[in-house]
RNA sequence: GGAGAGGUGGCAGAGUGGUCGAAUGCACCGCACUCGAAAUGCGGCAUACGUUAAUAGCGUAUCGGGGGUUCGAAUCCCCCCCUCUCCGCCA
């Protein structure tokens, strides 16, 4: 959330940072509707002060006995009442108006963020590792495992449908190997603490991380069939209208259109959403808190599966394990004051980095340009893992900064010694990285001629010592 | 899931319709006393928004969250969330 009173002072820098993300620009609009909120918050504030002014005398007059005094006042008052009232209605939907609009404007890019309509325009740091050299064409990563008869996406189909899939085996083994190893690194050399946090969260995480309100189509949701029941029925009884039904009743509408105009009216409240990444329950740890300067940074990890809708993605990476549903991630989230965040980004992204080099995988980080960053994010690391079977370097980790965008929404604050009022947290986020596209990399890496995958070093304690991962006879 | 109890400032804990943003204790900060410390005494000590040059003053709101009743709500009513105890179910 960006802060009303910077957009107030800047609306040219938040339309630039607005257009540098291919949006409209809105300062004008949010700013006369601040006004508006303004002006009006002054009026009522008058009105509510000359009513408590009354409110104590008639108390002080009862309390001496007065009671004509006290009748005349309380008639005063009854008088200012209703305006009051439809006052403090109006303040709330005026209010509810600025932060909606707020909470749906995207986080403001740092300086040195390369301006850029898409993922084209991103910058490329640097290149780190020697792609290996193969004397055979290399296989992509699914060729090989249903080769080796480790990896079914046809029995995963038939369980849960497309996007999901069925390791086995040392395969299965070679993935937990990843993650185990990935946490090692990070709690053990980085000084990131271990947690396992919850994989169904409420509105408000989703909301303080900011996946809602505007993203919750790339999300699952998960619910009780209590909880179901109460939802279907406040969407029948609160947000369904008569004028609904009969215009459904008559052919006016049709149920296809008047569901997700239905939807669209009703707030995002469902019982639990599964979480697209870690970063989610672990930043959400520090919401409505108001930390102690002298603990910061704090870092975090953890190892979840993750889930992710993949609206939009149809027909994009369908075949194989490189957009799934369901994957499995090692998240690394950093809380810290406002002037180290940025050095943090850098340091997140080596330790993130730091994975690969030890696994011995190729791969270059990018910065990503304004129009291909996310919506928290001010400025965006990505790290491209090289993948000889597809030939191109693909994603395998992102590491943002999001400064005070998050903390607004979560209210998590810190204190600075000496400083009365407390500050805005900043909060980073990172894949460190993620599980199953590791494990892509490292089996088209590492494949061998003959279809089985030579284990790398730093894996061999987490596989039993096993130099090989073969087809079973 | 059923029955009951509860949620108040950093913590503990009073307060059941008025002068309560809220007693008291602890913690914390300042001052006094002291060679210094402890003890003691005095004072201070929430957050957001508005106004403002101001993190000074002043105003408004906030006692789990949201609505309502009332001239006036921490206190009464409704809905939701959370915690605890007992029972049931369960990895």
């Amino acid at each position: 959330m960006i802060d009303i009173k910077w957009i107030r002072e800047n609306p040219g820098k938040l339309d630039e940072a607005l257009a540098s993300r291919g949006a409209k620009p809105v300062a004008i609009d949010l700013i006369k509707l601040d006004e508006r909120r303004r002006d009006h918050l002054k009026t009522l504030q008058e009105l509510q002060g000359r009513r408590n002014e009354a409110s104590k005398a008639i108390g002080k007059a009862k309390g001496s006995g007065d009671d004509a005094k006290a009748q005349s006042l309380i008639d005063e008052v009854a008088q200012i009442k209703a305006e009051i009232q439809a006052g403090e209605a109006e303040e709330r939907a005026i209010d509810l108006a600025l932060v909606d609009a707020l909470s749906r404007l995207p986080n403001v890019p740092l300086d040195d963020v390369p301006v850029g309509t898409d993922e084209a325009d991103n910058v490329e740091v640097r290149r780190v590792g020697e792609k290996p050299e193969f004397g055979f064409a290399p296989k992509e990563h699914f060729e090989l495992g249903e080769a080796l008869g480790m990896m079914d996406f046809d029995l995963a189909a038939k369980i849960s449908g497309s996007r999901f899939n069925v390791l086995r085996g040392k395969l299965a083994r070679l993935e937990r190997a990843l993650g185990q190893f990935m946490l090692d690194v990070h709690t053990g050399e980085h000084g990131y603490e271990e947690t396992q946090p919850p994989l169904l969260v409420r509105n408000d995480a989703m909301y303080g991380t900011s996946q809602l309100p505007k993203f919750g189509e790339d999300l699952f949701i998960g619910a009780s069939m209590t909880g179901r029941g109460h939802q279907v029925e406040s969407l029948l009884e609160t947000y369904t209208t008569q004028a609904d039904l009969d215009a459904l009743k008559s052919g006016e509408i049709s149920l296809e259109k008047l569901v997700p105009q239905v939807l669209e009216r009703a707030p995002t409240e469902e019982e639990f959403w599964l979480i697209p990444t870690a970063e989610v329950p672990l930043t959400n740890l520090v919401r409505d808190r108001v930390l102690d300067g002298g603990q910061l940074p704090l870092r975090m990890t953890a190892l979840t599966p993750c889930f992710r809708s993949e609206a939009g993605s149809a027909g994009r990476d369908t075949r194989g394990m490189l957009r799934q549903h369901q994957f499995n991630k090692v998240e690394m989230v950093s809380i810290t004051s406002e002037e180290t965040s940025a050095s943090e980004l850098e340091r997140m992204t080596g330790c993130a980095e730091e994975v690969l080099k030890r696994l011995g995988l190729p791969y270059r980080v990018v910065t990503l340009c304004t129009g291909d960053m996310g919506f928290a994010a001010r400025k965006t690391y990505d790290i491209e893992v090289w993948l000889p079977g597809q030939d191109a370097y693909r994603e395998i980790s992102s590491c943002s900064v999001c400064g005070d965008f998050q903390a607004r929404r979560m209210a998590a604050r810190y204190r600075v010694e000496g400083e009365k009022q407390p500050r805005f947290v900043h909060t980073l986020n990172g894949s460190g990285v993620a599980v199953g596209r590791a494990l892509i990399a490292v089996m088209e890496n590492y494949q061998n001629e003959n279809g089985s995958i030579t284990v790398p070093e730093c894996l061999k304690p987490y596989m039993g010592g096993i130099e090989r991962i073969e087809a079973v006879s």
